[in-house]
DNA sequence: GAAAGAAGTGAACCATGATTCAGAGTTTCC
DNA sequence: GGAAACTCTGAATCATGGTTCACTTCTTTC
């Protein structure tokens, strides 16, 4: 028995690996998945290459947990909005709204999760986002159907729809920072996710 | 002047040009941008993998040829029938109708220029692309909006939403072929689109 | 403090796939 | 027919960037 980690040891890794977690974010946040090498993101956390390799069996594995960590924040941030109080309509606008400032908020992070292109791992990845984004939609749209709030329809498709629409709207402005337009763009992209679902103008 | 290129020979290689980017074409439609090598491509196309460069500097340049023959042809059925006869509010339904219709009816190809993975190159086109289909549903929005036929909005979100709603809801499907489920998705997409648009649902 | 074991380093290694190029085969023109 | 100019071939070359590993440095335990 010559050697065991000790707690303190075993916390240091663990905020090492968290480290160059948040470190990869960074990285991929502001220069996009193609050009954050394993140089680069290690060189942000003030380690070796190699030594990326005791956090994570690959590069792309590294890539995984980036991707699931932001993306999971915005599944869940979006989920509580959704299943909040009140009505189906009113929580549908505010979780378009809270979706889209947040990523107007982060312009690099959103369009990396969203739109950048990326190994075949993290597209898979993402993929798998875009159908927990969906279940979201659907479920309130879904309710908005029973309670008689919006129009019968495909609550599948419409939350689809949203999904895609909300995504593409806000890819363009993702790449020209344009601060002062940002409200407008809200308010616009808000009525358009509300007219899709078939709400009522308000 | 000990040689001349004669007309047919002219031809000769002009044809020779267009199968390689007609094979090209399948191939990436079959397997995706990412797995179709310089060799696979040759290969489909029955030459040698260096007799490529004897018609594109790079593989990226006919890649981008690939991409803009393909979207193209897309582009414009999709303008001919935006700017046809009628009101404007069927022509939109129309419009996305037959560009669901056709992606349906050739799902990898439609994939490829909608969704999948690629490089740099053909990414920047493929912004440039849905730039353009955007316009194209922004044109008719705003007739839609001038004539009274619809509500007062932002034809411009409006039209980047269309795009990606459409493109979103096409990429599921696109990857599961499902033949009989095609009519009941196209209802609900095309309803979908319309009330995006504040179209009065038929 | 010394041995044992683990973490960290970074230059060398390796896999992939685009690109090149020397030679073989074609076409043109006198 | 034959020289000149061009096309075609495909194995060799090259570039990129992830991964490995012999070695160094740090931790633990006695």
């Amino acid at each position: 028995m010559a050697y065991r980690k000790t707690p303190a040891e075993i916390s240091r890794l663990e905020a090492a690996r968290e480290r160059l977690i948040s470190c990869a974010t960074s990285v991929v946040a502001e220069v996009g998945w193609s050009q954050a090498s394993v140089t680069a993101v290690a060189d942000s956390a003030g380690i070796a290459a190699g030594s990326v390799y005791q956090h994570f069996p690959s590069k792309a594995a590294l890539a995984v947990e980036v991707f699931r960590r932001a993306a999971g924040r915005e599944v869940e941030v979006l989920g509580e909005v959704l299943h909040g109080p009140g009505d189906p309509v009113e929580r549908l606008r505010r979780g378009v709204e809270v979706f889209a400032r947040r990523a107007l908020e982060n312009r690099g992070l959103a369009y990396a999760l969203l739109a950048a292109p990326a190994e075949a791992a993290v597209g898979a990845e993402r993929l798998d986002f875009r159908r927990r984004y969906r279940a979201l939609w659907a479920e309130v749209v879904r309710e908005g159907t029973t309670t008689g709030r919006l129009p019968p329809q495909n609550a599948e498709i419409t939350a689809a729809a949203l999904t895609g629409a909300i995504g593409e709207v806000l890819v363009d402005p993702l790449g020209t920072p344009d601060e002062n337009a940002a409200e407008e763009l809200l308010a616009d992209l808000t009525a358009a996710a509300l007219r899709c679902a078939g709400a009522p103008t308000a």
